[in-house]
DNA sequence: CACAATTCAATTGCCCACAACTAAATGGCC
DNA sequence: GGCCATTTAGTTGTGGGCAATTGAATTGTG
């Protein structure tokens, strides 16, 4: 019972290795490996070392705004946060202003961690054997990729 | 340890939109939302679709096969498996030359789905605003990254 | 002021990813 | 033949991602 694996040309759309959301979701995985292993001493997840990078750089803000930046929602953040509760790295309080909306802000601890995580970057970086360039070029095209991506959602909606 | 580019660049390294894993995560997961809706109409998540590729192309095979061609391991595709044999599309059979194998083969209904799904990778491309050359190019440094990954998490091991 | 629409976080339910472990079968070796 | 390391799927537990829903608070409008 051979069910004719592809051999006529027009087949090849279908195959594995020209598909090029796998070798992006493959690439996202293998960062996923080397940032388990980099980010073990930190006690972080990657989507926590995400959540904790955007605190690093504005400060508090409320869930929606980190669900804005870093393309994530309530669904996704509200367990994350209390694990990050949990491990003592940030605090979440209801607005006074607006009770709907809850405060995420950095702990002490929370804010000590970016010392330790400072030399992350550098040893990912170091991981993949690209230079800055070639990174930033990557990125770009990344950047552009998920922007078509999206409005094609949008259009498909 | 070498002291990087002074005080104040340094604070750039943390930034996330610097952060080459946040792009790839960011184009994967819209690269999700695409497929979602794409996909909806075959009743598929895109890594089951992922694994209807690889059958489509190889015939039947063993689970172990399977997981080295997507990268995945025997807890991912499991119960994935169970769904999609569940759905009519795969069988499962213990291999009778050896017994702790399991034989992943296409049911009638799982080969007539392909041809539903060549429509697939042209509708992809199109939300992507790339054209060919451009998808092969990226392909191929994605490629890269996840061998020199793969190799850097070997070498933390 | 009253009431409808909107905004926001949380929850639920489903699916995927992976580490660690279990259980069974195989194959090599004495 | 009997023993043991290896191979292979499966299970369990933790965590992430997302759609759909809930419930509370706010805002807009008559």
């Amino acid at each position: 019972m051979t069910t004719t694996p592809a051999a006529s040309p027009t087949n090849d759309w279908l195959r594995l290795d020209q598909q090029i959301c796998f070798s992006l979701n493959a690439a996202s995985r293998a960062f996923g490996g080397v940032y388990r292993v980099i980010l073990k001493d930190l006690g972080l997840t990657y989507p926590q070392y995400l959540v904790m990078l955007v605190l690093w750089e504005h400060g508090e803000l409320p869930v929606k705004k980190l669900g804005e930046h870093l393309r994530l929602d309530s669904g996704t953040l509200s367990p994350l946060l209390k694990r990050l509760e949990t491990a003592g790295l940030v605090r979440r309080e209801r607005s006074v202003r607006d009770e709907r909306s809850v405060e995420v802000r950095l702990t002490d601890e929370g804010v000590a961690l970016r010392e330790r995580a400072v030399e992350v970057p550098r040893r990912i970086l170091g991981a993949t054997g690209f230079d800055l360039d070639e990174i930033r070029a990557l990125r770009e095209r990344l950047d552009q990729l998920t922007g078509a991506l999206d409005s094609a959602t949008l259009d498909e909606a």
